[in-house]
DNA sequence: CCTACCGATCGGTAGG
DNA sequence: CCTACCGATCGGTAGG
């Protein structure tokens, strides 16, 4: 049942989201969050355990985004050029949807401690293994060149990655404009190959 | 004229290197760096004014770095896509070369204070457009598809500035066949386009 | 490169 | 959600 007003708890979550985005968890004070959320230091407690609670839950929700969206994403029997077709969308659209918490997903994972460190690992490891999944079959199915299938998970991941810094919700290009681009991208290659057509469907 | 022995300086330099690719610039302390280097806290400031110095000092000479590899591979009248191979190798190089303040280059540098926080931005922006001018005269060439020049850049930049977390100086790859691999990823795609031939030359 | 130290600020708690 | 506060630690300085 959502609430209609945001409660203070996630208002909470919310501009510490923002503070680690922009200044890195390390750097952001729980007196920097008091000063942005309009309270005392100390009332936050209320809310919150710890500043590393604040993070925990943010990287973790993201987490949960990430691989719900590839579920969604998922379908048997696609070629896996149409399977990655669509990875790459449902990822953007995490992206695009979630700037911040993306952004802070992506760079202050790391500040986590034990035991949610090696359980973070676990889940982008997984997370990884998915798209590797893809471009392995692509590659055995003929579809795909003779890539080394890891090697190329983690550059076309990291070029996915790039989005948040590139997305504005203002912007001229949508989410799916994006995942198209870096999708056409990633297939087809930079190079003109010569295959000319008349016309070309947008 | 290089000395034979490391001066104290340059040993605090690369020590601070490794604690702040460790644990960011933030989470590191100057009595974290002290530890490392075998010395009291209050040592450090015998040879470095402050903690922003140190870290000044590696995003700025990683920028030089980068600036003079970019030059090395610069030759008039080349091919956009031959021009582009040896950007790519060039900046790969830096990175594998160097990879510790490549990390701290790539994600600490927000941590500067102005006015040197704009002009390492400055400098990020004059690097990036001169890979866009590449891409830019391959389109304008037609030997590169008609992709968005700007956006384009910063896909292929990201790719690349993943390698620092790729490479191992003992691992399988070459700094060599990581450029290659990524080259030949960016230029021609993922898709098997169908033209086979007999053997594929290495 | 050391001992001794400073003022500021940190994450967090007690007790309303 | 507040006032009042704690022990620890921060970047850095003085003065050898």
């Amino acid at each position: 049942m959502p609430t209609l007003t945001e409660t203070p708890k996630l208002r909470l979550e919310r501009k510490a989201t923002e503070l680690f985005r922009e200044r890195g968890y390390a750097a952001t004070t729980m007196r920097d969050l008091a000063r942005r959320v309009g309270v005392e230091a100390a009332s936050l407690y209320a809310h919150v355990r710890s500043k590393e609670e604040l993070l925990r839950k943010i990287c973790f929700d993201m987490a949960d985004r990430f691989f719900a969206a590839l579920d969604t994403a998922e379908a048997p029997g696609l070629a896996p050029a149409e399977q990655l077709r669509r990875y790459v969308t449902a990822h953007v659209s995490v992206i695009t949807g979630h700037p911040a918490p993306a952004a802070v997903f992506l760079h202050e994972w790391r500040h986590l401690s034990e035991p949610s460190l090696t359980d973070f690992r676990a889940l982008r490891d997984r997370y990884e293994e998915r798209f590797r999944a893809v471009i392995t079959a692509g590659v055995e199915a003929g579809a795909f060149r003779a890539v080394d299938p890891k090697f190329t998970t983690l550059t076309v991941l990291s070029a996915l990655n790039w989005t948040y810094q590139w997305y504005r919700p203002d912007g001229a290009m949508s989410s799916e404009q994006i995942a198209a681009q870096l999708y056409d991208l990633l297939l087809r290659g930079l190079k003109e190959d010569g295959s000319r057509k008349t016309e070309d469907g947008a």
